[in-house]
RNA sequence: GUGUCCGUAGCUCAGCUGGAUAGAGCAACGGCCUUCUAAGCCGUGGGUCGGGGGUUCGAAUCCCUUCGGGCACGCCA
């Protein structure tokens, strides 16, 4: 189906062109005075200049041109030269029957579907997920499901950090504390135990403690980048290590990300990278285009129109060893050759955007990529507490993922035991759950991606306003009206909507026609906050028209028909978008 | 220092490619539950859109400048 503000425009576009004037001018936008008008087009304007006419007098003439129009009731010239817009109620009501005819209400499916790979911005193992790692996970889930809703296909790789120093790091302060441990011993030939010496919680604190050591001790940072070439070199001691600290970690990874309702195509690492390493070497220097540099192998990657100093993108450090940058590389030939990836979207911290820059470059320049692939990175802020300072718990620590997450549905669980008494005890356990995912999840999406923002629990946990719970308690009414009317045999054998009948329910139909386009947006901007502001929209704009009409009771049944179908393609809109930010809603709440 | 992002109501944020009277939520105050869940709905108060120039018929939005803040700037990720 053709998206409703586009037919609106084009109807708009033959005004124009009947009046004499250039289409592009027809152009309509959602009203911005919703006490003048549905819908308004400032073409006039834009085109008094143009044509040497006083935009009053243009818009005029257009509205002159569209008197009788099979879409619009009413075209208003309005000083300086707007032209103000309302719909015929019958046009909206054709639309919107159309949506609920169809697959996701229309939406029109792309063309070329791409391959996009989603990389969740490698969330380290060796240590528990904290709240950093909430924004990744959250946003990146958000876009692969609207990439995918659209028709796109996504693969999700959680890309794993599990190549760097982090965890040579751990590796020698396991040496330090335990030095007798067989890994450590150059001379042994045997196995080694498949129990890993330490335990998840271990490297809860190991990690901290290692990272804490090397910046104190220069002598300990130097082993810990030794091993770390010890590891990449394969040596088995050190391999056999790290396949522990891999096994130990990841179970636990699994278990967060799946609280969250969080999955992936591919829990591959930047280890994986590993097989394309040394060929990738071997071109960049056969090409000319690494050179060495300071004891490293770098790629220059300055351009003639920069701002700023671009430093070299590292390839090798001047130990040999491989970084960031060069298992991002290589992941990235890994998927244009095994995933033929037409977009690759990355997931990290905006602090991260000149490692970006140079990847991005390098490959290009490397060949890597095919000129058309589309290399992003989606930027985040940092989660600040409400000091603005970066968020830490009450003692100063950071906070794990499974620590924020008990909070808060312990916090939805005594909230909804408050308010619904006869609830059972399993039910409010649950329903916390599915609530308390859908207030995290909006908090984070309903924020642009890219600013900083303040982490406050407590507002995630409110009920009240523009957050998850609001847009699951519309969804629980309708729901709660559409059960009644089952009970009552009210439900029409096939919905259709009817006129509106009032300015109410046609607003809300006018919401819901909005919704392709919407999601086209979101997709090509890859901004859930755009899916969050709508629904914030349309559920406001259900929860008007229920607060003034009464369905159930109503006498008319044809007019019940009508309102039962339009609830009814709201409850699946709102269930479609909720869908594609990663929660759902319960029943009953 | 260079670059970059940001500065909108007491607080947290929207504001799409420049359009009419700058919008929400929280907090404050006042209404609305015999009737489909009041986690809701309706209303009131609250703003020199950091400051100053400019472009334009028209600027929170574009340009310049200035102040204030975040972040990044070669072997960490």
């Amino acid at each position: 189906m053709k998206k409703f503000l586009d037919l609106i425009s084009e109807e708009m576009q033959k005004g124009f062109a009947l009046a004499g004037y250039e289409e592009v001018l027809g152009r309509v936008t959602p009203s911005n005075r919703p006490d003048l008008c549905e819908y308004q087009c400032n073409g006039a304007m834009a085109g008094a200049k143009r044509y040497h006419k006083a935009p009053l007098v243009i818009a005029g003439e257009v509205a002159a041109c569209l008197a009788d129009s099979a879409v619009f009731s009413e075209v208003t010239a309005a000083a300086p030269g707007f032209l103000n817009l309302k719909l015929k109620t019958g046009f909206v009501k054709d639309y919107v029957n159309g949506m609920l005819a169809e697959e996701k209400f229309g939406l029109e499916m792309p063309e070329k579907p791409r391959n996009i790979v989603v990389d969740y911005g490698g969330a380290n193992v060796a240590k528990p997920l904290h709240v950093g790692h909430l924004r990744p996970a959250i946003i990146g889930e958000s876009i692969k499901r609207i990439c995918r809703y659209c028709g796109h296909t996504v693969t999700g790789d959680v890309h794993l950090g599990d190549w760097g120093t982090q965890m040579g790091l751990i590796c020698m302060e396991l040496k330090k504390r335990c030095p007798d441990l067989v890994y450590f011993d150059e001379s042994y030939t045997g196995e080694y135990p498949k129990e890993s010496p330490f335990t998840v919680s271990d490297l809860g604190e190991i990690y901290p403690a290692a990272s804490k050591r090397a910046k104190e001790d220069p002598a300990f940072k130097q082993a810990a980048l030794e091993a770390t070439v010890k590891i990449q070199q394969g040596v088995p001691g050190y391999l056999a290590l790290w396949r522990h600290i891999m096994d130990v970690s990841l179970p636990d990874l699994k278990k967060n990300y799946a609280a969250l309702d969080v999955s992936f195509d591919l829990w591959k690492g930047e280890s994986d990278a590993k097989p394309f390493i040394p060929q990738m070497v071997a071109d960049m220097k056969a090409s000319g285009l690494a050179h060495e540099s300071e004891g490293a192998l770098v790629v220059d990657v300055k351009e003639e129109t920069d701002t700023k100093e671009i430093p070299p993108c590292i390839i090798l450090k001047s130990d040999g060893a491989s970084l960031y940058a060069t298992t991002d590389l290589a992941t990235i030939k890994d998927r244009m050759a095994n995933l033929h990836a037409d977009d690759i979207i990355y997931l990290a911290d905006k602090r991260q955007e000149m490692h970006f820059l140079q990847v991005f470059r390098t490959a290009r320049r490397a060949g890597l990529v095919k000129p058309e692939t589309r290399l992003v990175h989606i930027p985040f802020g940092t989660m600040n507490g409400k000091d603005g300072k970066p968020f830490k718990t009450r003692e100063g620590g950071v906070m794990h993922l499974e620590e924020l997450i008990r909070e808060i549905n312990e916090e939805m669980y005594r909230k909804i035991v408050e308010s619904r008494h006869e609830i059972g005890e399993e039910e409010a356990r649950q329903t916390a759950q599915v609530v308390g995912l859908s207030a995290l999840k909006y908090g984070d999406l309903s924020n642009q991606a890219g600013k900083d923002y303040i982490f406050d629990i407590d507002r995630f946990t409110s009920f009240e306003g523009d957050t998850g719970p609001y847009i699951l308690y519309t969804i629980v009414r309708i729901k709660s009206i559409l059960g009644r009317c089952r009970q009552l045999e009210y439900l029409p054998e096939k919905p259709a909507v009817r006129e509106a009948q009032n300015a109410l329910d046609k607003d809300l139909m006018m919401q819901l026609a909005s919704f392709s386009a919407m999601m086209e947006d979101a997709c090509e901007e890859l901004a859930p906050n755009r899916v969050c502001a709508y629904l914030y929209d349309l559920a406001n704009a259900f929860n008007r028209f229920y607060h003034e009409t009464k369905i159930v009771t109503e006498p008319d049944k044809e007019r019940r028909d009508g309102w039962i179908s339009l609830i009814l393609l709201t409850l699946k809109v709102l269930e479609a978008c909720i869908g594609v930010l990663g929660f759902s809603a319960p029943d009953r709440m």
